[in-house]
DNA sequence: TGCATTTAGTACTAATACGTACTATTCTGC
DNA sequence: GCAGAATAGTACGTATTAGTACTAAATGCA
C-alpha cells in the first residue's frame, strides 16, 4: 500500500452514501428532542422524569424492570431518577411481598394529578408541530423509519 | 365540565395518531445510537470525542464556536471534553493573535493518526448495517426523515 | 473617545447516562 | 434440599449534557 492510498482512506470513507442519511437522524431527532424538552420548560420536571411519570400514568404501579422497558432507561440511571422524583413525592416505592427482589413504583395522588395535567398538555405542545404532516406522511414516515431501525 | 370529561382526557391524548411516529424515531435513533456506540468498545474514545477528533480531521483547526456548530455540543460540554482530549494529548489549543477571545483546537501528531485509523474504521463499522439499503431506500429515507424535520 | 453590547471560552451545579461491582433474593438442576 | 446461576435493584466512578454566571476581548455607535 502506497503513502497515497492510505492518506486518501478517510476521504474515501468520508463519501459513503450512508452518511447523509445518518446524519439527517441525528439532526431529526436532535430537533424533535429540542422542541419536546422546551415542553417542560415551566414545568418542575426533566424529561426522563415526566417520560417515568407519563409510563406509570393509568398504571397501578410497575417494577423498575418494566420502567426501564419502556422507557429505554438504564436501572442504573432509573435509580437516581426515581429517588428524585421520590423526593418530590411523586412517586412512592412498595417492597413486593411476591418477590422481595422486585419494588413496585407507583404514582402518589400528587404525582396522578401532574400526570392528568402533563401528559395532555405536552402531547397538545407536540401536536402543534405534528400536525402539520397528513395521515399518509406520518404513515410514510413511519414506515421509512421502520426499514432504517430493522437494518440497524 | 363533568369529573368523567376531566380523566378520560389523558386517554385522549394517547390516541394521538402521531405518537408511533414519534415513538418510532425515539427507537430508531435509540438504536443507532448504540450501534454506532459499540463501535468504540475498544477505542479510547467516547462518542462525543470521536465526534470531536472527526470533525477536525482534515482541517487546519477550528475554533470551539465551530466545532460546537457542526457537533451541536454546547459550548459549556465542549470545554469538558476538550479538556479530556487535550489530557490524552490528541488535541491543543493555540490562542489566535487575531482575534485573542478565541482559542484554535486542532489535532496533534496522534490525534491526526487516531483520525486516521478510527474514522474509516468507524464508518466500515456502520456500512455492515447501512450497506442492506438500497440507494432509492436510503433517498426514500432521508427525504422521510427531511419531511419529519422541516415541521419540527 | 467612551461605553454598552456582543462574542468566545471557562467555571460551576444539577441531572442524566453507562458500566461494573455489590447485596439480597429467587430459581434451577440434580 | 442445596450449590450455582439468574434476577432486581442500588452504589459508585467517569463522562456527557444543559444552563447560568463569569472573565476577557472585540465591536458598535453616539
Amino acid at each position: 500500500m502506497t503513502a497515497t492510498s492510505k492518506r486518501s482512506n478517510p476521504e474515501k470513507a468520508a463519501r459513503e452514501a450512508f452518511i447523509p442519511v445518518m446524519r439527517e437522524l441525528v439532526r431529526t431527532y436532535q430537533a424533535f428532542s429540542a422542541y419536546d424538552a422546551a415542553g417542560y420548560a415551566d414545568v418542575n420536571l426533566t424529561v426522563p422524569q415526566a417520560d417515568v411519570i407519563f409510563t406509570l400514568g393509568n398504571t397501578r404501579g410497575l417494577t423498575c424492570k418494566q420502567i426501564g422497558e419502556n422507557t429505554l432507561i438504564t436501572k442504573g440511571t432509573l435509580t437516581g431518577i426515581l429517588d428524585r422524583l421520590e423526593a418530590k413525592k411523586l412517586i412512592g416505592r412498595v417492597q413486593l411481598a411476591e418477590d422481595r427482589r422486585s419494588t413496585r413504583i407507583q404514582l402518589t395522588r400528587a404525582g396522578e394529578r401532574m400526570f392528568e395535567r402533563e401528559f395532555p398538555r405536552q402531547i397538545a405542545h407536540l401536536k402543534k408541530r405534528f400536525q402539520h404532516l397528513s395521515g399518509s406522511e406520518l404513515r410514510e414516515i413511519q414506515h421509512a423509519l421502520r426499514k432504517l431501525r430493522k437494518v440497524l
